[in-house]
DNA sequence: TGTACATCAGTGAACGCGCGTTCACTGATGTAC
DNA sequence: TGTACATCAGTGAACGCGCGTTCACTGATGTAC
């Protein structure tokens, strides 16, 4: 890599920091216009050209990005807890939801893009879900009350986790910095909703009859 | 009300309509324009602010129209939930979904700008997101099962079946109509999804410490 | 009921602005000899 | 190592366009007498 190459890729890092800047005023992506991008970036409109072809294929190396540095984030968390011998429901739940307070920018764009955005975005983010999904179905092989669940019913499962984990997302970078009380209730409801949702695996195919009866039982 | 009224109203409406028919095509609230709505409704740019200040007053007023359309279709499902003594939750969610399919357009919005539109219009559909929450948890209280957990976990559950069911929304909106066979499947999985839910709240409280250990067992 | 005036939903021209994109350019860095 | 040329990231002027908003207007409908 030589020294021109790598101020390239300098200023392309600033266009995608630029544009998450952008956003964590609350701003679509959509909304924001390839001018405000440079402008932000420090560098003229018509060099947004040497980088990338339009916003739309920015917002594609956004969403790789984002989640590369998200799947590193959970690589460390699944190799703890291979070492612990145990995952811990609370203490994971924190320190994800931490996690995602930290790298906000990153974490607004995808919950926010992740429905409304650019087709391609939005398409570009879905195929990254489905992809934690699959990957947390394995991890589901691990717990022995699960182990024995068909795939199909794993995945249903990790589709469940994770669509909540990313509507945890989405409600605690809602919260401004100050608000620390309602902060710690949504990350105690988190806990609640992943626990209540691995008694209602620990219970699944075994119960199904009894649940039926459940629901039936108004 | 005069004729001139009524006539005033109509031309609210198409403004409305005008505008849902333009996020169809998978365009967000953000990004259409004042003037392409009036040209879609068939009047003036002008005449737009005979009825809305901006874009964000007509944003807030779709809310409010979709939201009501709602509240009616889910009254009927609880008056028919009564009457018949008990909640079929196949036939339910297959309900659900056939309604979300059949009025895309509304469906399409609330989804869409409930991360990612304006701050207003995010604030207003969430206002009306924790209104049903609310009802939900309420509704609990008629199964013997559940009404005798803390308001607290009853409004934790809602809110986890409600986001389940709004992520069910965007992802079977996502689908196009000749899909059949994937729709089917989305379905399928929601209904395991809540009945999960259901087993698990049903054993919930009793089975606390049983599932920590079920956590703790990898 | 008929007339005279008021209201006001919708019109059409005009404005200044920020946008994406084009183009020819500059000058620092890289490469070949 | 030194020179001559090629590359190419970033510049700056220019363009046409759709935007939101203003303004004075028109003419159908409503109201008061």
């Amino acid at each position: 890599m030589t020294a021109r190459d790598e101020r390239k890729q300098q200023t392309r890092q600033s266009l995608l920091e630029a544009t998450l800047k952008l956003m964590k005023e609350g701003r679509g992506f959509v909304s924001i216009s390839l001018r405000e991008v440079t402008r932000e970036a420090g560098v003229v409109p018509t060099a947004f050209y040497r980088h990338f072809r339009d916003m739309d294929e920015l917002g594609l190396a956004l969403v790789d990005d984002v989640s590369l540095s998200l799947r590193k984030m959970l690589r460390d968390e699944r190799v703890k807890a291979k070492g612990a011998g145990h995952i811990a429901l609370q203490s994971s739940v924190m320190m994800f939801l931490l996690y995602v307070r930290q790298e906000a920018q990153s974490f607004e764009f995808l919950v926010r893009e992740r429905m409304g955005g650019s087709t391609k975005v939005r398409e570009a983010i879905q195929r990254e879900v489905r992809h934690f999904v699959t990957d947390l179905a394995n991890d589901f092989r691990m717990f022995p009350e699960m182990q024995n669940l068909p795939s199909d019913d794993l995945e249903m499962i990790a589709d469940l986790v994770i669509n909540t984990a990313i509507n945890w997302c989405g409600e605690i970078l809602a919260l401004t910095s100050d608000q620390v009380r309602l902060q710690y209730e949504l990350s105690m409801r988190a806990v609640k909703q992943l626990r209540l949702i691995f008694v209602g695996a620990s219970h699944w195919k075994v119960e199904q009859g009894a649940a039926e009866k459940t629901a039936a039982a108004v």
